[in-house]
RNA sequence: GGCUCCUUCGUCUAGUGGUUAGGACUCGAGAUUUUCAUUCUCGCAACAGGAGUUCAAUUCUCCUAGGAGUCACCA
């Protein structure tokens, strides 16, 4: 498929400012971007604030602050202004205003005088003979005269929008291919109300064409709305932009459209709970509240708060209805920029998968390096209260040991804070109840192993992991046993834990002096344990 | 219900008029390993159904079924 010469190209995304920004709005302002970026063109942020009575900065800001986060700079729109400012909706009136005295003129649209009651009326009896509704017109206002009549009456008027009744609209989608929509199955939208404010329809298409927006790449929802749109701006005398419909993001396990509204359904999902669950472990920890309805995976700022990677996002996202080819999977932002196109877009709704999003996010974590790892983790310490702040060198170096052992075992910065026992001090080790049975209380060779090792380790002059291992291996042959012996029982009496890092790292890491407090406790603690039994 | 759309492994997807229908995530098994994780190997698993066109249909056409979106003085 030959694209022809795309130039000049400037697209938009227009969020309406609700105070979070969800993950399928993401991804459609990824796909716009880009495309942007791809072919050279502009990104533009547009605020559709026309309906809204809250305070719209505030409602705006954590919008904004998801792009800054992921990357996704726009070239005209709030903060950075353009050629076609405002970029607020609810500062362009005005234009919109104008807009609605020139339909008036031309006929496209008209004065409606019906109340509100009597509209409700004609539709409900269409409903109920199960026919199509289409308004009878009678409170349209053809003449000035009609209007002082029904004015008289005391009526108020909306504008409504004059549509045809007969014959199809016609246009080509870049998804979809062509599409045909017949008029009469058109209702005449109200554009602009009573008091004067207009409506999405109408000002849409005037911000679009105001802005010379050349693609509207949008989600499917918006498909329906496109025939009215193109009304308006024939009408106008605008030139149509091209549209491009993408397919929604569908709920994990379903392919219903994902929604904010329905977090308890998908709790329910084993997935999305699982990466739900990690986010609250993380969030309860560092201190952070936020109600389940803002602070869940749907909503961008879930990953950011727990320590995802903005590139593993998008990479995952951009999977997400499109692909390159059968096998390319890791996209780099330039990578992305250079292999985006409309052309490989999916046609039907693809399913959020929580798993598949942490298994890349696993990934772009382990390919970082070990300082850029550092740097992501440190203020989850410090957050959480186990590192103080500013950070020393002690801490830094600590940590950096840790990360090392840690290997793979970080999905995401928050997941430092499962290591714990590295920065409590001795005494505040919480032992796992069933390993420390298993482990010390009804073990009684390994804890007598482990009393024997005291001394030696204790001894040696060289605390590193590759001394320490070499002396619990000589330990274990001396003793005529196998690592295992002591290995379970040492960790779970320095860490707590069944599970964990290499142990001979976790001995480096403590450091000598940490290392036979913990083990002198546990053993105390496991001896005392074992006698009340008997 | 009207209108519009969608349908390849559980999920994201590739693909072609003739393929053992490919990859990724998940899951399972085995190997390695001091545990866990990693790593390696192997494996499970899909063309919604029915007609038609054709020597041949997952691929083209039609129908059916299922699913979805949308039908505001919201955006």
């Amino acid at each position: 498929m030959t694209a022809p010469e795309i130039s000049n190209v400037r697209v938009r995304f227009a969020p309406s400012p609700t105070g979070y920004l969800h993950i399928g709005g993401v991804r459609t302002a990824l796909f716009n971007w880009l495309f942007a970026r791809h072919h050279g063109g502009k990104f533009i942020l547009r605020v559709d604030d026309t309906d809204q009575a809250r305070n719209v900065s505030d409602a705006l800001q954590p919008i904004m602050d998801g792009f800054k986060w992921l990357g996704i700079d726009w070239d005209e729109g709030p903060e950075v202004g353009g050629p076609h400012a405002p970029y607020f909706q609810s500062q362009r009136s005005d234009i919109y205003a104008a807009a609605v005295e020139k339909l008036l003129a031309d006929g496209s649209a008209y004065k409606d005088y019906s109340r509100p009651e009597e509209f409700a009326a004609e539709r409900q009896a269409a409903e109920k003979e199960k026919r199509q509704f289409i308004y009878s017109r009678s409170w349209m206002a053809k003449t000035a005269a009609d209007a002082a009549r029904f004015e008289a009456e005391g009526r108020e008027a909306v504008v409504r929008l004059k549509l045809p009744r007969t014959g199809q609209c016609e246009f080509q989608d870049m998804v979809r291919g062509a599409m045909s929509f017949a008029w009469a199955g058109e209702q005449d939208h109200v554009i602009q109300r009573k008091d004067g404010s207009c409506l999405y329809h109408l000002t849409n298409v005037v911000d679009d064409a105001a802005f010379e927006i050349s693609h509207v790449i949008r989600a499917i929802e918006h498909l329906p709305n496109t025939p009215r749109q193109i009304f308006i701006a024939r009408s106008l005398g605008l030139e149509l932009p091209k549209y491009a419909h993408l397919p929604f993001v569908a709920e994990p396990g379903s392919s219903n459209k994902l929604s904010k509204r329905k977090l308890d359904k998908y709790l329910k999902n084993r997935d999305f709970k699982v990466l739900y669950d990690h986010g609250e472990r993380i969030a309860k920890q560092i201190g952070f509240s936020a109600a389940p309805e803002t602070f869940n995976p749907v909503i961008i700022d879930f990953y950011r708060e727990i320590g995802f990677l903005p590139d593993a996002i998008l990479n995952y996202l951009l999977l997400l209805g499109w692909s390159l080819d059968d096998h390319t999977e890791d996209f780099s932002r330039e990578a992305m920029i250079r292999d985006f196109g409309l052309d490989r877009i999916n046609k039907s709704p693809a399913s959020f998968d929580p798993q598949k999003l942490t298994a890349f996010q696993s990934r772009y974590m382990w390919r970082l390096t070990l300082d850029q790892r550092l740097e992501m983790v440190l203020p989850y310490l410090e957050k959480a209260g186990l590192i103080t702040t500013p950070v020393n060198e002690d801490s830094r170096s600590k940590v950096k040991q840790i990360l090392e052992a840690a290997n793979e075992r970080l999905s995401c910065a928050g997941d430092i804070l499962d290591y714990q026992e590295f920065f409590l001090t001795d005494e505040a080790i919480e032992y796992e109840e069933k390993a420390f049975r298993k482990r010390l209380v009804n073990a009684n060779t390994q804890r007598e192993l482990l009393k024997k090792l005291r001394k030696p380790l204790a001894e040696t002059p060289e605390y590193s992991a590759h001394a320490i291992e070499a002396l619990l291996r000589s330990f274990v042959e001396q003793e005529e046993t196998g690592l295992g012996m002591i290995v379970h029982a040492l960790r779970v009496a320095l860490t707590g834990k069944a599970v964990g890092f290499g142990l001979f790292e976790i001995l480096a890491i403590l450091g000598k002096q940490s290392c036979m407090t913990r083990i002198d406790r546990a053993i105390k603690l496991a001896e005392e344990a074992a006698s009340s039994n008997e």
